[in-house]
Parts: structure tokens; sequence; C-alpha cells
DNA sequence: TATATCTGTAACCCTACAGGTTACATTTGT
DNA sequence: ACAAATGTAACCTGTAGGGTTACAGATATA
């Protein structure tokens, strides 16, 4: 049961500080690469907009990692995002695991 | 390099398959468990509708399960999907193996 | 058989977000 | 000082989640 005590990281801070900026490119000219517009660029750059799956085959291609490690990055930081923005999920009653127990 | 060959099960699948009927739970019953429409959960178990965030929460609460395994099974599909949906991301250029090496 | 329940789905509403173009003000680098 | 880079706003289109209401068909049950 390990909880995710801090919030996960944006995958926008990624490519910022471990692509983009090590590789001294520009978000033009990375927006270019990427066959994306700068501003879609920007807002993910500036921790404002998601990874798509189209957006995480296309960093998977320019920088040769998987897109699933870009997705995760992504769902890890939404899912962080929604325990912490309401309370409602936690009205769900479990079901009895006796119920699921004597069935699964 | 594991490529994906077949198209992933959508979660809407393993809720129906692998939950509501093996408990005999009509959808109306577990859509109100779940505190959401009758609506938004026939359309995730016939595979029109997505486990979003806070779905996955609420799947995790009823069931006894962790939300990433709700949310995982949607990204492998929605992945998929966009693999399998556009060629575009295949335009992207890779960035030379020698200039991330050298700087990453 | 008659009644009640369950189900898929359509219509309609609202909100939100991806992504694009254009434009502007500011910052940064040369 | 000048040019490039950047953040951001406005505006557009398309799509999606989620809700309510309503209807038709299927299923089950008294």
């Amino acid at each position: 049961m390990r909880r995710m005590e801090r919030q996960p990281t944006h995958p926008g801070k990624i490519i910022r500080e471990d692509y983009l900026k090590p590789l001294s490119m520009t978000i033009n000219e990375f927006a270019s690469v990427l066959g994306i517009s700068r501003k879609t660029l920007s807002k993910i750059i500036n921790e404002r907009g998601a990874i798509t799956p189209d957006m995480a085959l296309r960093l998977s291609r320019a920088f040769n990692t998987t897109p699933d490690f870009w997705l995760n990055l992504q769902k890890n930081y939404d899912l962080w995002q929604a325990e912490h923005s309401s309370n409602e999920w936690q009205r769900v009653k479990p079901l009895s695991p006796q119920l699921i127990r004597s069935h699964l």
C-alpha cells in the first residue's frame, strides 16, 4: 500500500529539464521536430497541458524511449490530481470481501 | 521491444466478465455503488467509454484493487488505438543517438 | 398473461480539453 | 539595439465526460 505522498512530476518538467535543457534545444525547434504547434508544446512544458497517447508516440520517436514511459508519467500525475481534487470517490462503499472472495 | 500485436482488452470487458457477471450484479446496482449514472457505466461496459482517473478510484474502492490496474488497462487500450488510427507520429524523426548520448 | 425491472441508446444540456492559427508583450541572447 | 524565443491570450473546431430524461425492446417474475 504505497501511498503517493508528493505530487508526481509532470511530464513537461522531464522534457524541459532532462531533454531540452541538456540538448540546448528551443521550444520552436522541438515543436517542429514533433510536428506540433509551439503552443501545444509550450503548454506541456509549462505543465498546463497533458501528454496524449499521440504525443507519447511522438516523444518516444524523438527521444528513443517508450510511449509507456510518458503515459505513465501522465497517468501518475492525473491520478494524484484526481485523488486530491475531490473526495467524492471515497464515498464508494467497497463490496463485501466475502462476496468478492466467494465469486472471483 | 515487445510490440502489442492484438488490440488490448477494454477495461469495460474486465468489469463485465470478471466482476459483474460472477457477482450477478446489475448495471443499475453497480452504477449506484459507484455513485455514477447508469449511462456512464453502460458506456464503459459496452466499451464505448473510458476509465477516467476518478472512475479508476471508484472502481478500486468497490473491488479492492488499485486505481493503477484500471488506468493501465485504459492506457494500453488508448495507446493501441493511437498507434493504429494514424501514421502521423511515425513522421517524427528521432534525434540523432550521438546527440542524445553526448548530452544525457 | 400481465407487470415490473433491466438494458441500450438517443437527444439534449453543460463543461472541459486537445490542438490549431494569429497576435502581442516580454524576455533573452548576440 | 536588434532578432529570436517565449508565455499567453483570443478565437476556432472537434471530441469527450457526465448528467437527466425518455423510449423501445428484452428479461424476469408474480
